[in-house]
DNA sequence: CAGTGGTCTAGACCACGGG
DNA sequence: CCGTGGTCTAGACCACTGG
């Protein structure tokens, strides 16, 4: 016999007997009630669904089936979160939290392949998803580029399509990186986050489809991983079966 | 005042004086003594830096910093997950768990572009590192293009070392896609998990440099998500400062 | 064998959310 | 206000590792 821990027998009933995203999951109290375990026991269970990111619990208010996010980056995909994010089912709610023009520090220079203090604008923005800080993201933009671009922004929640629309720049990723790292103070603050969980970070560079040989952004994000899968993908997928 | 809690306060402390990889952390019992604070709050501070990826635990022996390997796919690294690892400073210990020609089946036939029940070899391997199942990889080949590849494949552990050496095949990334998922009983199984941790999924498709028309070989890889921090780099990456 | 981490109990107080 | 999840205590037994 396997004579797997109680909690995680509770764990595998639960997740097996989930219901649609949103919906409300036994409290703790109720689940050792039931099973007649005791709370930290019962709590040990709900606490492996969210470790496997079945379930986000609220204090408070409750344990909620959680629906995680498919984000997916490829070379087809349009460099644009809240697009990304839209594609997945998502509603993405996007607030811009400054837009200042500035010098480019060394990192921005090198991404971008320009001299450094070279003026860029930089975007911060944040995506709440349900309520959720998903995702914060700071875009360096060729100044000379996008003039007038911060107060565009301010009456625009895509950037991806201000450029296309205002700029007629059609970004196309140029380099992409993306892995699971250990939050910053600031993430942590920025995100909301509780304890210091392992967060997907995510970088590129894009440029004009145009004007290939020129950087026009450096993008970096921070996105929750309990809210949001990565799905990175590289080259040309195989043929879908029709 | 931030008034964080008990377990987090302890866990941030021992973060910041980790020694190095391998070395001991002190015992739940002797955090509890020193802190003046109860056995599961002593053992919570040390889950939680399990959780981060910073420890790893075993019952019977104690708590031990860990190295958490970076696992680099891109254009520019070879398709070979021993090299990758080595790259990273790992040594990786290859088992060979089974080498048998087969009919490909749908998902196989499919990425290989080739009609089902063509014959492939499937290889299924194990790496361990430092003595922990760290991946499980299945690859299937092309089998007309690999004669006798199972009989190399026990007195040698690289595939793409063969294939280079043996087949003058110089293996090349046509396709790849990595995401972090929800490992099956047969994951768990085979990569000795406990409970039903997230885990790396990456696959790809790989053909011949000087033949790019053909794919030659379809890969499928879990890896534990605690022991290596998959980081996937798509398009060419900005000139390194020098 | 002693010490480790893994599991479990039966309480307690708290901060927070919603009715 | 009550119920929620978050934290914490003080015990207990077990399986396992190592000397």
């Amino acid at each position: 016999m396997a004579a797997e821990p109680t909690y995680l027998e509770l764990a595998d009933g639960l997740a097996a007997s989930l219901g649609n995203a949103g919906e409300r999951v036994v409290s703790e109290n109720e689940l050792a009630e039931r099973h007649g375990v005791s709370r930290p026991t019962a709590r040990a269970a709900l606490q492996e669904l969210e470790r496997r990111f079945l379930v986000r619990r609220i204090r408070g208010a409750g344990t909620f089936v959680s629906r995680r996010i498919d984000y997916v980056i490829s070379h087809d995909t349009a460099p644009s979160a809240s697009a990304t994010l839209r594609l997945a089912g998502a509603e993405p709610d996007v607030e811009l939290m400054s837009a200042r023009t500035m010098g480019a520090a060394a990192d921005v220079a090198l991404h971008l392949d320009i001299e450094r203090a070279t003026p860029v604008v930089h975007l911060q923005r944040r995506i709440r998803i349900d309520g959720i800080v998903t995702s914060w993201t700071s875009a360096y933009l060729l100044a000379c580029a996008v003039p007038g671009i911060a107060s565009q922004m301010r009456c625009h929640t895509s950037l991806f399509q201000v450029l296309r629309e205002q700029y007629g720049i059609e970004s196309q990723r140029r380099w992409s990186r993306a892995s699971l790292e250990l939050p910053t103070d600031t993430v942590i603050q920025t995100l909301e986050l509780e304890g210091r969980p392992p967060t997907w970070l995510v970088e590129g560079v894009n440029h004009d489809r145009a004007d290939r040989r020129r950087a026009i952004e450096f993008t970096r994000s921070w996105m929750r991983a309990d809210v949001v899968n990565v799905v990175f993908e590289m080259g040309h997928p195989p043929e879908v079966v029709r």
